[in-house]
DNA sequence: ACGGAAACGGAACGGATGTTCCGCCCCGGA
DNA sequence: TCCGGGGCGGAACATCCGTTCCGTTTCCGT
């Protein structure tokens, strides 16, 4: 059924997507439907054929930046240095965040057009925790110092990339540093 | 010239004022004009005669807050211990973001809204810088922290306050240790 | 009490955005 | 090559928001 559609339907919805990864990524998640459509070089109206509502047109995009992240956090679990494995997730969160607009509003906003990736953000949380659980088992921790406070930072990170500014990069890179400044023993 | 206006008009002045800040700092800065007009149980007109743009109803809400922000930044500077000063500065900004949604944006956006208070501003950075140089002076703080590391992190405090999630101050509190944990010696 | 200027309320305008409608066009099977 | 139905584009509809217009009401000096 999924396979016999028109070759152009099938190319045009691969635009589509293609158009709204980067219009979403430059411009933010709240960008009209309108300039996908455009980026696309096609009506609105393909655009809704494909994507019912403007929020499943969303959901697509950021499935494809939270599998990332859980790549990215397998990655981590499997590095044998506790704090090499925080501080680094930490830091590639941050190079995430500079260069993707649309992501961090997946975290940012739970019950928003992200509320889909539910299981994922548990799944998320979960190794998180870990790495925290090992980084303190290895000493690596300043007193007192748990996964809420990891998930703040990230969250301040991720806050920041909202900031219009044009400094942006260099200010994230910053507060990654002292962010980890802050957790380490 | 001032002060000759009829009576209605200036005790509805003061009822707009009153419900702009109700209503700011119970939706955030984006409230519509409607809304408060809605509260102050007055027509729309009535709002945009005695503020002629959504942005002077904004500035004037502000311009409050921005007063307050500014007598806190001169008792840290006369503060004789220089990491309390800072260290204090960060949890009384943090203090701010909790219970005022509105501060925040004056902050984030130097082009927007708030940009009537460019010259608040530069105060305010130039007061951060000095209370950086004494803590400094004093030791108190890592190696190659400077003044654009707490500027930094007092951003990513703001950034975090326009969160929806309702745990936000536990959050921006525990941001707040762990930023100071960052820039400490 | 009266009259006019100032203030008021709410409808209306202009622009943005999500979504739908509909007549035209093109793919793909015969 | 021809035809039918799904696909397409862009205008149109509905909603929201800032702002303005204008007929009506209210204050206040005389």
């Amino acid at each position: 059924m999924t396979q016999m559609q028109r070759s152009d339907a099938r190319s045009n919805r691969d635009r589509v997507l293609t158009a709204a990864r980067e219009t979403f990524a430059a411009a933010g998640l709240e960008a009209p439907v309108r300039e996908v459509a455009r980026r696309a070089e096609l009506g609105v109206a393909t655009v809704y054929r494909h994507f019912p509502t403007r929020t499943d047109l969303v959901t697509a995009v950021l499935a494809e930046r939270v599998e990332a992240c859980r790549r990215q956090m397998r990655r981590a679990l499997d590095d044998t240095d506790p704090w090499r494995a925080l501080s680094g997730m930490i830091e590639e969160f941050a190079d995430r965040q500079i260069h993707d607009r649309a992501l961090n509003e997946a975290l940012l906003a739970p019950g928003g057009a992200a509320g889909a990736f539910a299981e994922q953000r548990r799944e998320h949380v979960e190794a998180m925790n870990t790495l925290v659980a090992r980084a303190r088992a290895a000493g690596r921790l300043r007193e007192g110092v748990g996964p809420e406070d990891v998930r703040a930072g990230l969250l301040a990170i991720a806050a920041l990339r909202n900031l219009p500014s044009s400094t942006n990069a260099q200010v994230i890179g910053r507060l990654a540093e002292l962010l980890r400044a802050g957790l380490r023993a």
